[in-house]
DNA sequence: AAGGAAATCCAAAGCGCTTTGAATTTTGGG
DNA sequence: CCCAAAATTCAAAGCGCTTTGGATTTCCTT
């Protein structure tokens, strides 16, 4: 039961605003303060503060001294009551037993963070089983209480991007669908361009016998990385054989049972790409405890989302890496998503990230003879 | 540059509202309609469903109904509005090259999500380095933006704590600090007792020689658990060498390379614990490599914080644990935390969780003559 | 120098909710 | 049956911002 306050402090101000404004350290300045202050209405200080046209130069400059001595700072809910804007995008986080709460969720939040508090923005974090995304996504939007939402771990023919465009709530996704029309917005790193380059390199090293470690079959990046690798070695006249092949959550035990796998095979591969870090670091375990010399028996060469705490220079044998920083992701999509929000403008961006191919040591020619 | 909207749709409802709210699929009802169609005032609907005791008992229900049939729900903008809470949480995210925006954050990050979206309540989330939190937090309290503060990482004698009590917004710690008064609001789970039940099950085994794999040295939670394991040591006669604990990150690669360590000493440990499944995970896999068979050759124990992704049961030898979810902790926080803010009543509330103790395969007896 | 367009600026009306201060109705004791 | 106290209910005043619809001024054209 909320009980109810006594007077409000507040009113005590009433009296003599000025005597108080000194003690109450700077209680915030309001609208209403600022405009009596320079000596203008309440619509023109907003309007010189939002950029809109019909301000002389001159005034909105005034206006912007006077913000910056006073350190005023608008009312969040009184603008968004006004605008009828929650300020705040929504993020539905997939979490089940057995899905990846994992570590590029955390990397890529912070950069969500790091730009959105920028903005004063806030999130409303929504855990939904990955079976009933689309209905929790719709319910997020319908409760008003955020004005775009973010969309990640696509899979293909991702229902939730026919829904969303059905509703006006802008949103942008990070990663692409497959086999439903790219008309949304969306950041995506080049994931085929990424393995196709780095197949290619250990192709081109004279490695003839291939396998990957990748994430869930069925999310779109694992496709797309796949098909780029199959792409490189198509062209060099070589196959992806299925067993070597490992679909699996993104951890380093995965990783090591893959490559564990691998190994027992009757020829098995000499160059292995990994979907993460996290994945490589299981696969190099297992690469270890075949007595096999990373970089010289086999290659390896894995994605690096620049996880601070899994750096792939650090590895025992540096990692040769495909690099495209997560968090710089987070924080490029929250900037997007403001940009959306403030303009009202759902422009269809898309934008592509190519990704760095970093050559290290885990990376040699294929061994004679293989 | 914002641009000037059209004329608002909204006016077109004017004329003839009836007609429209078929239209525009239950456009959000709101108090005053709701009040209309009741016959009641605004006030009186208003505290009917505040809980504020001054209504009839029978009126009460009436609104009640009328909210479910109407499926009304206030807006929480115009509330933030009138009654100046933000309603939202803050959460300041340690963030910096090796620093944990780990799993484990990702996993509690999930509870507290849960249960704050039941109540419309939304998430400012700050990353920070750690060597600004103090700053970071005050900012954000400053802001006006959140009307509580979720802390975490809780260090020794953590500058924090002294600092929120001194404003006037309502915390909770996940954990304790160590080393100042034991006086605000906290959760944490009983780390001490839980490596203190683990060691001493393992020296009741007929361990001898003991090893630590540890969190960051300077986290209270790690400190507390070496704490628990040596006094469970020292009752049996035993110490803990200093070259038998490590203190790191908690990831699989520490684990393994502490491991590595530990079974290179002159007197290796048969008994280990490990603060983390991840740790754990490294650990192992450092036992196998060495040829050794885990709950035979040594045993281990790791703390369980049930990551959905890290199953002690299901490694190969499955791990005996101490388990406390952490989830469940983010949940019961953000319950507290909302709580705090509804009632306005910042009771200093403690919680010790007590951990369980799962005996799986990976404890045995001392091998014998070691 | 007059008239109209363009540039600026303003008063006031909300946005949807909470809370105050007072009015109205009930209830209970004498 | 009357009156004060208790129980209910209400009208209206904000909360701090945005936006509409004018008002006022300035600047050009002819």
């Amino acid at each position: 039961m909320p009980k109810r306050f006594g007077t409000d402090p507040g009113n005590e101000e009433k009296g003599h605003p000025k005597r108080f404004e000194c003690f109450k350290k700077a209680k915030h300045v309001n609208l209403k303060q600022l405009s009596q202050l320079l000596g203008l209405s309440q619509t023109t200080v907003s309007r010189a503060l939002n950029g809109y046209p019909e301000v002389n130069a001159e005034t909105r400059q005034r206006v912007l001294d006077a913000v910056r001595e006073t350190g005023y700072r608008p009312n969040r809910a009184a603008q968004r009551l006004a605008t009828g804007r929650a300020g705040s995008i929504g993020l539905v986080m997939p979490t089940a037993d057995g899905i990846e709460s994992d570590v590029h969720f955390g990397e890529f939040l912070a950069g969500l963070g790091d730009e959105a508090v920028k903005h004063d923005f806030h999130f409303v974090i929504n855990p939904s089983h990955p079976e009933e995304e689309v209905a929790t996504c719709r319910r997020l939007v319908a409760s008003g209480n955020v004005d775009a939402l973010f969309l990640a771990y696509m899979r293909e023919k991702d229902p939730r991007i026919a829904m969303l465009k059905t509703l006006k709530t802008p949103f942008v996704v990070h990663g692409r669908s497959i086999g439903v029309p790219t008309d949304y917005p969306y950041l995506d790193i080049d994931n085929t361009g990424a393995f196709y380059d780095a197949a290619r390199l250990l192709a081109q090293l004279g490695h003839r016998h291939f396998a990957l470690i990748n994430g869930p079959d069925y999310l779109a990046f694992s496709i797309r990385r796949k098909k780029g690798t199959v792409r490189a070695l198509a062209e060099h006249g070589l196959t992806l054989r299925e067993e070597c092949v490992q679909h699996s959550q993104m951890t380093d035990e995965h990783g090591f049972r893959a490559m564990e796998r691998f190994l027992q095979l009757e020829t098995p591969p000499t160059a292995v790409l990994c979907s993460s870090t996290v994945l490589a670091l299981g696969a190099v375990r297992a690469i270890n405890q075949a007595g096999l010399k990373l970089g010289t028996d086999i290659s390896l060469i894995a994605h690096d989302d620049v996880l601070p705490m899994l750096k792939p220079e650090n590895f025992m044998v540096p990692l040769t890496t495909t690099r495209s920083s997560l968090r710089a992701a987070g924080q490029r999509i929250a900037r997007r998503l403001i940009a959306d929000i403030l303009t009202l403008e759902t422009l269809p961006q898309q934008e592509l990230w190519k990704t760095d191919l970093i050559v290290r040591a885990s990376t040699g020619p294929a061994p004679a003879g293989k």
